[in-house]
Parts: C-alpha cells; sequence; structure tokens
DNA sequence: CAATCCCTTACAGAATAGCGTAAGGGATTG
DNA sequence: CAATCCCTTACGCTATTCTGTAAGGGATTG
C-alpha cells in the first residue's frame, strides 16, 4: 500500500474523516494534509527536492477563496503544476461534482488515476479508489454515469469562444469586429449568426438566452 | 451540554469527522446520524412519539438525489417538518453555502439557532456554535460577511421569475401573456422591460445574455 | 385638497437577433 | 474537368430587444 499520501481539502471536517479512513482501513504511514492549494503544491514540492516524494496526492476540485492571496487556487491549477513535477505522482480527485462533462476532461487532459463523487458512500469509494490506484488501475465513481446519460455534443473552441463573448455581453457586431481585429478568420456577424444557429438545434435551446444558461449550468462554457 | 443530538448530512467522510468532533470536544453522550432527509425526519417523530425527543438537529441544506424515491428532498423541508413536529428543536445549519441572500431567510423564516459554513474551519465553528446554541444564544459563521461585499442586491420573487423564464427561452413577450393568464399583475410587456432594464443597472450587465450567464454564475436563478 | 412620488402601462424608434436565400471559393470525388 | 459538398459571406426581412417619453392611477404628505 502507498506510505506517503497528501491530501489537499479544504472542508476541515471531511478531512477528518477521510485520514480516519485512510489510518484505520488502509494503514497508511504519513498522511499529511493542507487546506490550501499552493501549500499542498510547496509540500510536494519539498518532499520531492528532499528525495521523499509523496506518492498519492488525493485533491478537491473547489477551494473556497479567503482573504489570504493565493497563486493556486483551484484544484485542477494544483493537479497541473504536481503532474508537471512529479510525473509519476498518482492523482485521485475527490469532490462534490457531478457532471461527467467536467469529470471527464480530468482523466483525458490532466491523466488522472480516480475520480471519487463525494456522497452517501463517498467514503468507502475513496478506500476502493486507492486500492484501485495502488495496483495501476483507475477508479470512477459508479453514480456519475447513471446522473447523466445526454451531452453527446461538445463545443470547438472557436463555439466557445463566441459563447463566452455573448454571455459577457457583446453583441454579434462586435464579435465579428473583435475576431476582425485579432485576424482571427472566419469573423463575419453572418457565420456567428450561423454558428449560433446550430447550436441552438443541438442544445435544444429556443434562443441566446436559454443557450447560454443551459450551457453555464452544464459547466461547458 | 446537549445530551441527544441527531446529524443529517449526505456526506460520508463529513459525517465521521462532525461525529468525533462531538464525542470527543463535547462530550454528547447519544449522536444519531442520517444520509437522507425523510430518515432523518422519521428519527426525530419516532423519538418524540416516545418521550425521549431530539434536543438538537444539525442538517445540511443541499442533499444529492438518488435512485430511491424520497418525500422530503432538501434540508429546508426537513427542517421545517422538525420544526411543526417540536417547536422546541434547536436547529443548527451546516452547509458549504455562503451567499447571505441564501442564509439570512433560515434565521428570519425558519428560526434556526445558527449557521455554520463549512470550510477550513468549519469544524472549530460547529463546536463552538453548538456551545452557543445550548446557552440560548445564536451563531452565524463569521466568514459570511466578509467574503461578500458585493450583491447588495437582490431578486425579489417577481424579478427572479422574469428572469428564469428569460433563462428557459421566452421571449418578453410570451412572458406577458403568461403573466396574463396566470392573472399576475403587473404583467405588461413594458413593465418587464423597466424591471429588466433596472437589473442591467444592479448587477452591471450589457443585455439580457450577460445579466441571466451573472446571475447564473451567482446561484441567484 | 393640492403636491408629490412611485408604479404601471402604452407607444415610438433605433439597434439587435434570428432566419432564409443566394453567391462564391476551396476541397474532394469520379 | 465536372460535379458535389461544405464553409464563409452578403443581403434582406421580420421579430425582438432596448431605450426613451408620456400619460394615468394609487399612496403619501403637508
Amino acid at each position: 500500500m502507498f506510505k506517503k499520501v497528501l491530501l489537499a481539502e479544504d472542508f476541515q471536517d471531511t478531512n477528518l474523516g477521510i485520514v480516519d479512513a485512510l489510518k484505520n482501513k488502509l494503514h497508511i504511514q504519513e498522511i499529511q494534509e493542507e487546506l490550501y492549494c499552493d501549500k499542498a503544491y510547496n509540500r510536494l514540492k519539498l518532499a520531492y527536492s528532499h528525495n521523499n516524494p509523496f506518492e498519492l496526492l488525493i485533491s478537491d476540485l473547489h477551494f473556497k477563496e479567503d482573504h489570504i492571496e493565493r497563486k493556486i487556487t483551484s484544484g485542477i491549477e494544483l493537479i497541473r503544476a504536481a503532474r508537471k513535477l512529479q510525473p509519476n505522482l498518482k492523482l485521485i480527485v475527490n469532490s462534490m461534482e457531478d457532471n461527467p462533462a467536467k469529470i471527464n476532461p480530468l482523466f483525458k487532459e490532466e491523466k488522472i488515476d480516480a475520480y471519487v463523487c463525494k456522497g452517501r458512500h463517498g467514503l468507502e469509494e475513496l478506500v476502493r479508489a486507492i486500492q484501485e490506484v495502488y495496483h495501476n488501475r483507475t477508479y470512477f465513481s459508479p453514480q456519475i454515469n447513471l446522473n447523466v446519460a445526454d451531452n453527446v455534443f461538445e463545443l470547438d473552441q472557436f463555439d466557445s469562444d463566441i459563447l463566452k463573448d455573448l454571455a459577457n455581453g457583446l453583441t454579434k457586431k462586435e464579435i465579428s469586429e473583435k475576431l476582425k481585429r485579432q485576424h482571427i478568420s472566419p469573423n463575419s456577424e453572418s457565420t456567428i449568426d450561423k454558428k449560433v444557429s446550430r447550436l441552438f438545434d443541438e442544445f435544444g435551446a429556443k434562443n441566446t438566452n436559454h443557450l447560454i444558461a443551459k450551457l453555464i449550468k452544464l459547466g461547458k462554457i
């Protein structure tokens, strides 16, 4: 079993429960905890430079903001920084996020080893996930797949940028002008019209308000 | 100190941490836990009918949905039902919600005794809250006020309904017609125009797309 | 009672959104 | 090379949004 594990999690109560489980059920010797992302990164770095690196990082995705200024403020930044520092580090994400559209990229882009969704069986799942990851397998909370079966359509970068601009209050004319200034093609108002209209069909939206609302709720923009 | 406490919380790991703190720091004798709202209510009811009622209920606000069908599905429903059953029951809400606009009504409408915001000091705060409530005082997480200094503007029910309709793709004309059908006044398209335009100013939005995007991200609609 | 304020509503006009048609160009295919 | 498909773009039309102005009614105040 892993001997040295780092836990990055800003909920004090959650923290305690996890540490307890890891100690008593998995008999992990060294468990360090951090309430802040960048402090967690510093611990990884320190341990690595002392030739006594962590073997596993368990991190949340969302960390509450604070009065203290932070460089790394989200779990995903921590994960990226950790991967860069120590490519062989095992990564488990433990969050309340249950939107597959947000979780799948973690496996694809960030190459995490396991995703555990907080909930009624979160602790049992986490123990299971650690065991799986220790044997070089991946783990994915079973409840995720069941809940959502839609979202076949994906946004490419161009669509995504347009929608973000619209959500930020720009008109299609303004977006067209912006694209021309940036020498990005296509850039005509007409093409933007067409792109957005096609997304109406794909996502079943009646108009731009509806589309933006849906996509924000889906976490796609 | 309280002798009999019920904890309604659907995060298994959080649960464990809280129970541990309550036992070891406050020496509460009997702590029961429930992962579901309606099961928690049943426990309250059973204990009450056996003349051995709970003295304190600690509940979360948001409970994840499940494959199992539930009558009571949110913390607020549980709180209302509990208050009705047992008016003298002490109530502490322990949630990750940090929007004052959602928390304040809990004190005003539901007459809860304390609000503890989950986070880096969530457990210490909860212990403190229980002590305060035991001495018939109220407790309110100190971080709430600090974190949010914006958002002075609030949406009344009318504004909120209009914005939800807009986010669902209805035009202002359709909303006007809908209000007329429901015999809700005011209902003219002109008034809807005015209401929404005023919200542009209040929330610093350029147009409807921008306003809807902002409010969804703020969790207000 | 008059003055005032606030809210609702109607109306008008310019800007924008939404949608269809059509023309042109690049890539692919037979 | 011709035919075809897909993408971009221009253009035009209607619906809707957004912003004013103004009229009327209810509530409050002096």
